[in-house]
DNA sequence: GCAAAAGTGTTTGGTCTACACCCATGA
DNA sequence: TCATGGGTGTAGACCAAACACTTTTGC
């Protein structure tokens, strides 16, 4: 990759460099299960372009850190979450954000666990929106765009990998895990083969504790493995 | 997304935005298949640093175009191919690429038919490395972990989409087509299972056309449907 | 006549799906 | 006593994997 550093330089000098190179910004899709609904975690624009508009949390990426970094401060910055599950989602080219100059987006998507999310989160900074009715709520920029992408990588995810155990506290009831399942992908999901299926993965292990569930005891389950596993699970 | 203009606006006027962002670049992977081995396209990076080792095609991202047409030209300057299958990969953070400025690479991985390939590629600019040898080369920057991960992402689309048409001509035999399955993921399949699944995805039509193969005709078939299809093939 | 590649079916084992009832207890 | 949720097994359909021989013709 040869940069032209010469070129760059020049065009520095005659202060033009913010025309020639997009800028990069860092855009973050937090999806959690709030009340039996999916949900994403928006916040409020605070200027033109697009001021009043629902937006992801983002900001522009600072040299100096490495993208992870990037995403961590955003993240504190933008909402006081702190810690989820995180993976790059894509980067788009958002060409119509500023008139002065284009604007890269790099969008994660992150899980978070509700009770996590409402013991952190700074509600005067953010809101949630019930994903379902997003198509209700105006939102600015391309990022109606950036959230389908993620809702369609989650939906693999959860189809693919152990990455359920990110948007569940760490122990859990099968028929929680069930259910997490069923508000994401949007379906039913028949008990008796969910069960047999997830417990022949093996991705699982008893805990030893039980919790009440109105009068039965129900069996509380924890991810074995720390890391993502991939594996079919539907 | 608030993006601070007025403090960027004043990094420029300091002249320290260069410090202060990263710089923007795309680099591509392109697979094909030539004798009967996955190869990739790589060119020697002309100066410091890294100079003299393989590097991926890539340039720095300019303003003013989306990130398709920065794809398509850089692939046109760096090898002179025209029109391929393209998707983008991920973007890394190459913090140690040049020590005055940051680097985020926006990478993309492409397929192209070797007989495509050989009629327009520019040999005086790139060459071929075979996949399995890449360790026997000397590879610039964290290319190498780009380029397996590009492989994993291939690896992956062979399995589950009909992206294989994108590396084979357009009219081509099963055998072609079970071979190029063979060599990218790297193991034998059965002839009579193969056949069997992939002709009853009804994702091939029958051209009419026969191709003669050493001494028998061989029936040349071609994908049916333009657009990638996700369907579950092995 | 033999090497090389095309083409073609069947059996078996495993996996997925559909489906219904009992139990415990809090209200 | 009834509403709520936990927990369990079986039969049939479907799919995947293993496996071998015949045909053609260029050399």
């Amino acid at each position: 990759m040869a940069i032209n550093h010469d070129e760059i330089k020049k065009k520095f000098s005659e202060n033009i460099f913010w025309l020639s190179i997009p800028v990069l910004a860092l855009d973050i899709v937090i999806f959690t299960i709030f009340n039996d609904k999916l949900c994403v975690v928006l916040t409020t624009r605070p200027k033109e372009p697009e001021k009043g508009k629902l937006i992801l949390p983002g900001w522009v990426i600072k040299s100096g850190f490495s993208l992870e970094e990037n995403f961590d401060d955003i993240l504190l910055r933008k909402t006081w979450i702190d810690g989820v599950y995180k993976e790059q989602l894509y980067s788009f080219w958002e060409s119509d954000r500023d008139p002065r100059w284009h604007i890269v987006s790099i969008a994660y998507y992150a899980l978070v666990d509700k009770d996590q999310f409402l013991k952190d989160a700074d509600f005067t900074k953010i809101q949630l929106v019930e994903y379902d009715k997003l198509g209700e709520v105006e939102l600015g920029f391309d990022h109606k765009s950036i959230i389908e992408y993620a809702k369609k990588r989650l939906n693999w995810k959860l189809e693919y990998t152990t990455i359920a155990k990110n948007i569940l506290p760490i122990k859990f009831t099968l028929t929680q895990l069930q259910k997490a399942y069923e508000i994401i992908l949007g379906y039913d999901i028949d008990k008796r083969n969910f069960r047999k299926k997830i417990i022949s993965l093996k991705i699982l292990k008893e805990t030893g504790d039980l919790e009440k569930v109105r009068s039965n005891m129900a069996k509380l389950y924890e991810f074995s493995d720390k890391e993502l596993k991939i594996i079919g699970i539907l």
